[in-house]
DNA sequence: AAACCGGGGAT
DNA sequence: ATCCCAGGTTT
């Protein structure tokens, strides 16, 4: 710890945090309830994940999986469903494998301790202090992005958060800040004020309750925190898929779950040898994303071949589905909008 | 410690 | 084009 943090008593920054917190913390759906599996369910959906994005999912979920013996007797395709568009599909495999774990090692009851939680599946520091915290009171700081932000531009702490041991450091540092009894809402203060006034860029300090206390505003140098040394290193990928169809029929299976989108579906990834000739669209679709390049070629299949079409799926090396039924199972983003937009087609 | 895992919005 | 989001797991 830092010289100039030694013996302080900043109790008064977190108490200001929870009155600005009672005026301008977000409304927001989870919020209004204390249940272990809801906030659990949340704290995973918003893993990586902004609030307006994963909101309805969340709502969704939770209308179809009310508790965790729901979810425990889910099938994964159901889960994966209810994951689509979310990213980061581990999340939902090890939602659904931590409701199991409850029902087998907790006798069905969502245990009500750091350490307990901190054992089910997909669950970390992170999530097993903001569930602890929230709802069984325990005096646990839930560190994350925003309080990296927060804490660090407020003491203007130049510690590297893409150390691993930053972690230790700054919930050590939220401890100082966290007033007895108040963990929960504590936690959820400092991630509405990171979230909606100490935002990565272009922060609101002029509404800040912080502000006067800020060393960062102070100095006029919010923009330099967190530091964070580590550069993402963008690597590229390259699918090429065939969206092969007959009729109204088209050939699906499921991915592997040794690369992305595991077990989610996909198209074939080259030609049946059995289909040729076919009719290929010469004008490839070519998705763009961020750090991939999908392209999808459409294949029209002769009449003709129709047995050697069925064949595949009776080999088990494909499913035949109807443009509409391939929408009830789980595809990655971009494959689902290139269904969508075949399904539209005229 | 570093790589890997998605999708989307803001700048 | 780059950053980052209520991070965790694997190597």
């Amino acid at each position: 710890m830092k010289n100039y943090k030694q013996n302080a008593d900043f109790l008064y920054l977190g108490k200001a945090l929870l009155a600005w917190y009672g005026i301008y913390g977000r409304d927001l759906p989870f919020r209004k309830t204390k249940d272990p599996y809801k906030i659990w369910i949340c704290e995973i959906i918003f893993q990586q994940t902004r609030i307006q994005q994963g909101l309805d999912h969340y709502n969704k979920f939770i209308e179809r999986f009310p508790d965790v013996a729901s979810l425990a007797a889910a099938e994964t395709d159901e889960v994966l469903l209810y994951w689509k568009g979310l990213g980061y599909y581990s999340r939902a495999l090890n939602l659904q494998k931590a409701a199991v774990q409850i029902m087998t090692e907790f006798g069905g009851v969502f245990p009500d301790n750091y350490n307990d939680i901190l054992s089910l599946r997909g669950v970390g520091p992170y999530t097993a202090a903001a569930v602890s915290s929230i709802c069984f009171g325990m005096h646990i700081p839930a560190v994350d992005g925003n309080f990296y932000r927060v804490l660090s531009r407020v003491f203007a702490d130049d510690t590297d958060i893409s150390h691993s041991s930053s972690f230790a450091y700054f919930s050590e540092l939220a401890l100082r800040l966290m007033p007895p009894g108040e963990a929960g809402t504590f936690n959820e203060a400092v991630m509405d004020l990171g979230s909606e006034i100490c935002r990565p860029r272009n922060p609101l300090c002029d509404q800040c309750p912080l502000q006067k206390d800020c060393r960062a505003f102070q100095l006029g140098r919010t923009a330099e925190f967190p530091v964070k040394t580590k550069k993402t290193a963008v690597k590229e990928l390259k699918l090429t898929y065939y969206f092969v169809r007959f009729g109204n029929e088209i050939l699906i299976r499921r991915r592997a779950e040794d690369h992305i989108w595991k077990k989610l579906y996909e198209f074939p990834d080259e030609v049946p040898v059995n289909l040729l000739p076919v009719v290929m669209e010469t004008n490839t679709v070519y998705h763009k994303l961020s750090h991939r390049n999908l392209s999808i070629d459409f294949v029209d299949v002769f009449p003709e071949k129709r047995t050697e079409f069925e064949a595949l799926a009776q080999a088990g090396s494909y499913q035949i589905v109807t443009l509409e039924q391939s929408l009830l199972h789980s595809f990655p983003k971009p494959l689902e909008n290139y269904i969508a937009a075949q399904v539209a087609r005229p």
